[in-house]
DNA sequence: TTACCTGCAAAGGGTTTGCACTTTG
DNA sequence: CAAAGTGCAAACCCTTTGCAGGTAA
């Protein structure tokens, strides 16, 4: 493995190893857009290396997210997804018709969580603001029906 | 069973039935403060009833949550946790050291829902904000050590 | 070379389901 | 009485773990 020194130092900080499975998944993340879960990722690591197995993929996103390259959230209810970490915090809706997860950012959120902590004397370190509901489409083919 | 006709009603509408053991599940979730989880209402719904089961437990939340009598919270991850309905809308801030779970309004939080609906065109019917850190006393504990 | 990592298969924890029997309305 | 609910045990799904053999630094 001779790739990115940037990730090789994010994983060695936790004395973790960058190996051809951790790459992958993170590749993975890269370049499916949206939430995937373990076994999606393990569906589509398998296309590009038959041997890996699912127990590696939960492993590795252990890893990653320790490293902070990752991070996880349960969307609502259900198991857990999965996306690489991005600059700007987000949050998501997630459509209980179609199932398509939306991606939004709400500056009211930070507000809410700094006003908080500062009054209740709480330190956070995680803020999940997850929405479920009806998206535009869903919506529509409800009344049409 | 001869209770509570509000709770008859609210049943009935899912074709559903007032039970001796939902009541009991209900009860529980009422007289005991906290979010449990199906195991804990299913140790607690025994000391009252030896041969309910845990199925049971699931089923009975089931219907309760659809009756909207109950609220179900993965509080930012692992399993279910519930509780009963509320006047005020609420959230949860989870101590990822001691497990306690704090409760807190936050009006920006209804503010940012319906900003983001209007805007997006979303029919939001779930709202969940849960916040993870640590509380006051495990803060204090990890700076004398 | 020495930690650390992987694949495999088995185990684990929470939740759901099939079935025969019981209860509610 | 018909429809809905229950207990039990088995099944399920997602996730974790033990172990013997590989691999990164």
């Amino acid at each position: 493995m001779e790739t990115d020194p940037e990730l090789i130092q994010a994983l060695h900080k936790q004395g973790s190893h960058l190996t051809r499975q951790r790459l992958l998944v993170l590749d993975i993340l890269k370049e499916i857009p949206g939430h995937l879960d373990a076994g999606a990722i393990f569906q589509e690591a398998k296309k590009r290396d038959e041997r890996i197995s699912l127990a590696t993929i939960y492993r590795s996103l252990a890893v990653l997210k320790a490293a902070g390259l990752v991070e996880e959230n349960r969307l609502g209810e259900e198991h857990g997804h999965f996306e690489t970490i991005q600059q700007a915090e987000h949050y998501h809706f997630t459509c209980l018709s179609c199932g398509r997860v939306i991606e939004f950012e709400a500056t009211g959120i930070p507000e809410v969580v700094q006003e908080l902590s500062g009054r209740e004397n709480l330190m956070v370190t995680e803020t999940y603001f997850n929405l479920r509901g009806y998206c535009p489409e869903c919506q529509k083919i409800e009344q049409n029906t």
